[in-house]
DNA sequence: CGGCGTATTGGAAGCGCTCTCATCCTATTG
DNA sequence: CAATAGGATGAGAGCGCTTCCAATACGCCG
């Protein structure tokens, strides 16, 4: 159990250094990788990944980071579901994943990773337009991709949705069922998808040349601020909600339906993210599906070619969107 | 930046034992103390990890693995908390969490984690009966804690909550309300939180006299097939049913509507786990609560007990559960 | 004033592996 | 048959740190 390199070495009648080679895939005759493959597998050794990493430079393991409230981390689906996508093309090259969640500051979080210094690589989620940890992270001689965010600077490798044209396609698409009073509740402000999501309404409803004025209300991609703000645009007149993600609409049916109104034949609904109740809601409602998991797997690779190569500048990657036109927004037929 | 202890020695003119020792808090002079941290500071010096480890035996890293469905996963907040709760105690150790998913089979991903030979320990989530990657574990030499299982043979450390009483508990307050056909929609089979609460409700049966017979039916912890076993328990003309869990108690729930009965007047509903939807529900629902991060939390603290000291055989911990009544087992009131 | 205990510090031996270089041996070619 | 190319292997120098042990210096007691 407890058994060295040269253990191993001494059993097989080689040297250290084949057994080594046989290991990791080395110039080794036929015969001796046979017969030390086969002490290998009889004694069940497993080398010492710290002696490795130490005497190699690399350690298989890249760090995720994903410093979010942690109200966010229980309630939506999206987190788990970009682990598991990561985690997803990690195992592929049998690659470890050390994890953070938001515990404690970002400025410490930043320090122990730092400190940690046996990473190759980090993926971070950068939601926010400002982040001292994902400057941190940047800043330092890590390997890193966002996943999330394109820094304007261009310098950074990322992973991303085009939220912009994504919103100002399912807006376009409420237009063109033909209402007028199109009204959005955003997301939390300061992140970069909210922030998107409403550049994208105000591009479409600008092209279209329908009026803003006070369409907009202030959300938090949470269901509670969806059916507040639902209430708040059908005092403005609102004949569609284009709400910031799937929870806000879910939110926003609630309370039109609490006034009476029906969905969509008095008020057109769309939400983002298509997470899996946005099927099931009765009307099933338009959305936007961004392959959540795709987005984990790809920031993985990008992390893996970054690795592979390094100086190659910063790699950049923009996912497709898809706009899932349901009942909600069914045009002058009415659905059920 | 790429700096080494001798580096630092040099940079403050003492040798690199001394060094260490102001990095890892041995008795060194306070002059020199503060003298060497001072450069220490001002170089921004941060020691190799895997050099630490391979001198000193100790990582500073321990192992999660959930090896479980990645549909669970999603939909399941119980996850999400339980990871939150492990790293919220672990970060207080300024200890860093490598995860596992379930992406590859059980046995590949033993291999793995003893193939990743720096661990300190490792948490494993333990749900089903059987499990040869909770055995594997168990039988390498890594310090192992379990969250949700208690071996039969109490050789292993865990932290669990008792399901049996619990349900036990949930039962007979149904029993007390004066319900008397009460039904049970099982979770998933094979998983010790589905036999274990299925044997707390048969109990309270029992005690309380009253007939099982065609009143248990199998789910699997989603909503479909709660709407599926009570649709089966009306039938059989049950008064009461207790769902396996609260995404269970949902799908039933809508099922019980869907016939046009009310719920608690016709029939009364109680879940388990006490997610956040629970108390949203209409009526809200009679749950029981087991604190999901406290467990997480505990299942950390119990693996640095066991690092700590070795030798001292398995550590045992079994949390408190608690019986939440709300609207939906409203007793002879009717409630809204 | 000599001796001894104690607090600090330095020296140096690893921890187990990778990887470059040098060596050796066999096969090939003219 | 000699010369040489090339594949297989071994030797050994680190990788950067912890930690045991010895050495030193200082203060105090008798």
């Amino acid at each position: 159990m407890a058994q060295t390199l040269d253990d191993l070495a001494a059993l097989s009648g080689v040297s250290r250094a084949t057994v080594s080679r046989v290991i990791n895939g080395g110039p080794v005759a036929e015969g001796t990788r046979r017969r030390v493959l086969d002490i290998l597998h009889r004694t069940g050794y497993r080398p010492n990944a710290a002696a490795r990493t130490l005497a190699s430079g690399r350690s298989g393991v890249v760090g995720v980071v994903m410093h979010i409230d942690p109200h966010l981390l229980f309630q939506d689906p999206y987190f788990s579901q970009l682990l598991q996508g990561m985690s997803d093309a990690l195992s592929e090259r049998a690659t470890a994943m050390m994890l953070w969640l938001g515990n404690r500051s970002k400025e410490e979080t930043l320090d122990h990773i730092l400190w940690m210094s046996l990473l190759d690589g980090v993926i971070v989620t950068a939601y926010r337009l400002e982040d001292p940890l994902v400057d941190g992270l940047l800043t330092s001689s890590l390997p890193t991709v966002l996943v999330g965010h394109r820094r304007a600077d261009r310098s950074a490798s990322y992973v991303d949705v085009d939220n912009v044209d994504a919103a100002d396609a399912i807006t376009s698409h409420l237009v063109a069922i033909g209402r007028r009073r199109i009204g959005h509740i955003t997301g939390l402000r300061g992140t970069v998808a909210a922030e998107d999501r409403l550049a994208g309404y105000l591009r479409a409803m600008k092209r279209a040349a329908l009026p803003v004025d006070e369409l907009v209300v202030d959300g938090d991609f949470n269901q509670p601020s969806g059916a507040a703000g639902a209430l708040s645009l059908l005092d403005q007149g609102a004949d569609a909600v284009f709400a910031g993600n799937d929870a806000t609409a879910q939110g926003a049916l609630e309370a039109i339906r609490g006034r009476g109104l029906r969905v969509p034949d008095d008020v057109a609904l769309a939400g983002f993210d298509d997470l899996e109740f946005a099927a099931r809601l009765d009307p099933p409602l338009t959305t936007v599906r961004q392959g959540v998991r795709q987005q984990g797997m790809e920031a993985a690779r990008t992390l893996f070619q970054l690795l592979e190569e390094p100086g190659e500048g910063p790699r950049r990657v923009i996912l497709p969107t898809e706009l899932v036109i349901r009942q909600s927004t069914a045009g002058g037929v009415v659905g059920g």
